[in-house]
DNA sequence: TCATTTTCTTAACTTTTGTAAAGGGAATTG
DNA sequence: CAATTCCCTTTACAAAAGTTAAGAAAATGA
């Protein structure tokens, strides 16, 4: 069950034999069924996951009661609520599975613990994080310089599976647009092939 | 010239003389004119800068030339071309000044060293970066969910300064739109009161 | 200080998205 | 198997942003 988040941890820093066990003392796996809340608004975020198996998004809901889609996150990543977790405040997004999941937890005092007890746990938190800030940047970018066509034909590209992996509403706040627009999108889309 | 930079740390971890003085022997200060280039397209970023004076912007280039402005960066604020730095990678973003700055200077091969030699280095740039992602994730919420209008205000609400700060046209790519939108805008509220 | 350049604003027009409402199709359920 | 529900598409109209170009204001420099 394992073996999948070994092999992610392995991309950044090497833990021994010594430092995983210690570190899997405070794993868990666990199942949950399609949308579930892993955390809800207002919850305080105890547990950051790993995806073995699945699908999940976090959201937002703006004051009309919308959803919008902040991320999406499928096999082999890190997943959670950064800003509650971090800084053990109450959850302004919500963290949905799309899909039936099979997760890693790893719970908060066990990371602050871990952080103490293997040194090694900074320095991959670290650069885990000097990742996605560079990702997140490049998301701020796409949002800014791209139209939502751009944008859509992009993750078409990129990431074709995803397309037809998730509900096209979600797909499109995702994409920052509504899902009108994103239907008017793909029919110009067709149109043109 | 030093004294900023280390009430900045303070607010992450406490690094005791010793380690200061492991880490003052990496650091220099810096004065860069206006509109200078700390990171150019297609540099590999050998420096992160802390500002004790000034105003940094890093932008990305569309292929139509236009610039878009990705973050703006002011005093008691770390800033550098996260992406290229952490990967070594030929960067993709512009980090240039907007005004005259005072920079304490840390090069990447004095950052290696002292996550080796000073192993709370690794926390406190784990703990920016977790505060890092966090407002991120903010920027893209805010993107998505807000109309241009909005996130003017918004800023004239949070950041008052920083909008008569800067010229209204990075403003306006900031804030992802362009700059005539923004005078619309910026007419519309006036208009109001 | 005057001239030049740059930046910001305004206007007219086009394109795109948002909104609201109606319709079609597929999946779910009794 | 029919009915309901949910999701996606389509339409029509309103609102907003993009584009281009021209003019006003401000900053820059000789």
């Amino acid at each position: 069950m394992y073996e999948q988040f070994w092999k992610f941890t392995d991309m950044f820093v090497h833990f021994s034999d010594k430092e995983r066990s210690s570190i899997r003392e405070y794993l868990i796996t666990r199942d949950v069924p399609k949308n579930h809340l892993l955390v809800d608004l207002g919850d305080i975020s105890s547990e950051v996951f790993f995806i073995n198996k699945g699908c999940v998004r976090f959201y937002y809901l703006t004051e009309a009661g919308e959803e919008i889609t902040g991320f999406i996150f499928t096999e082999n990543m890190f997943t959670g609520s950064h800003e509650s977790f971090f800084s053990q405040t109450p959850s302004t997004q919500v963290l949905q599975t799309l899909e039936p999941c099979e997760l890693v937890v790893l719970p908060y005092e066990g990371l602050q613990t871990l952080f103490d007890t293997v040194p090694k746990m900074n320095i991959f938190v670290r650069k885990l994080l000097e990742q996605r800030m560079s990702h997140a940047q490049k998301v701020v970018a796409s949002l800014i310089m791209n139209k939502p066509e751009k944008r859509y034909t992009s993750m078409l590209e990129l990431q074709p599976d995803l397309v037809n992996r998730i509900p096209q509403q979600v797909l499109a706040t995702y994409l920052g647009i509504t899902p009108v627009s994103l239907s008017r999108i793909r029919k110009r889309i067709m149109d043109q092939d």
